[in-house]
DNA sequence: AAAAAAATATACCGTTTGGTATATTTTTTA
DNA sequence: TAAAAAATATACCAAACGGTATATTTTTTT
């Protein structure tokens, strides 16, 4: 059995990705890594190939912290656009939220990662894409049960509405400023509203 | 007289630019200046204090690289609402414009220095509030002509054009797709258009 | 054109980097 | 509980890091 292995893994895996996530790859050291793990360079290339590939892992569980709670928020309701609605209720909070996983890893490692060729830029696409594919879904959802007009391109909108998330992400960060979040987010359910419900 | 030196600064400064904004501050190193630049050390420190005082140097001098064209085609027009027009015109080309630059210095310095104290984040935040509050004075000046609402709150206006228009650099960007920076500037205009204009 | 000053190149500094070989410890298997 | 296996710690590597002291070259001044 390798049960002890994994644990330490993930508990590495855990330690690490908010330091990646604040710092960015490069500016994020070994020695970064074992002084807030308590563990020595030993253990770490154990478990792990190399940096990369811990900063791969590290990203994909700092992904999943955000989207398990956003997929678990959306059960709140069966309705579709009801749904849409519980999507700018969750980013609402989100800089709270974020803040304590060292900031949004989308957002982090899409700037970090570009101009790398990096697998890690593959996987921070992939999310971005599956986001929207999500997004996506729920607006075909709603124009299916004639909660939004047959009209509209859903995957426009889902885009858009990604588009803006993510910049009132980057405005709120970067100005330390929670207004954009939380306006922008408004902004969405007006557009929601007046644009997208019959 | 100084005139050589102000001008191999000058040079340097101009080189080292967009290395610092495609990959950042700690994943720049001087060796990637010097090779880049075709000097050496001794040149490099003889014009600078240090690498931050470059890369401050270099934001600025990217920033100026931005902004200055922006003002330039916002000559085109004297009524504040095509002014409005005219920046989302200038941003449709953007993702073109900004590429060799590598990548837009906002969004990338901005998410790069989060987390860092730098005087660099305090210049990206200086930045951004100079583009919101010229984008504020044309709404102002677009109010006072009677081409927009006198019950429009300019800086609220302002600042969402700009979230929208950095949530767009971002996607574009990470993507590798220019289709968000179009939709996203057809968006803006359609907000103009129906919230904004009279 | 010679002297003074300024700017750049060279050579080097201690430190840190990611990574590895191996010794030691801990865990698992028998 | 002894042996085998796995995981972690230690000690080290060459390379690269930012930065500096000084020598050399280039520019400017006289």
């Amino acid at each position: 059995m390798t049960t002890k292995a994994k644990l330490t893994a993930q508990y590495i895996i855990e330690v690490s990705a908010p330091i990646f996530n604040k710092n960015g790859y490069a500016a994020t050291s070994l020695n970064d890594i074992t002084q807030a793990t308590g563990l020595t360079k030993g253990a770490i290339y154990g478990n792990f190939k190399n940096k990369e590939d811990l900063a791969y892992a590290s990203f994909k569980y700092m992904v999943n912290s955000l989207l398990k709670p956003l997929s678990k928020h959306l059960e709140l309701s069966n309705s579709p656009i009801q749904k849409l609605f519980l999507i700018t209720d969750f980013y609402r909070n989100y800089y709270h939220f974020s803040k304590h996983l060292g900031g949004c890893p989308v957002l982090n490692i899409g700037v970090d990662a570009n101009n790398s060729n990096s697998e890690l830029l593959n996987k921070v696409r992939d999310t971005i894409q599956r986001i929207q594919d999500k997004l996506c879904s729920i607006i075909e959802d709603a124009i299916e049960e004639g909660e939004i007009s047959t009209e509209i391109n859903a995957m426009q909108y889902a885009k858009r509405i990604d588009t803006m998330i993510q910049g009132a992400v980057f405005m709120t960060y970067t100005m330390n400023d929670d207004f954009y979040m939380k306006d922008t987010m408004n902004l969405i359910d007006q557009i929601i509203e007046k644009e997208l419900k019959i």
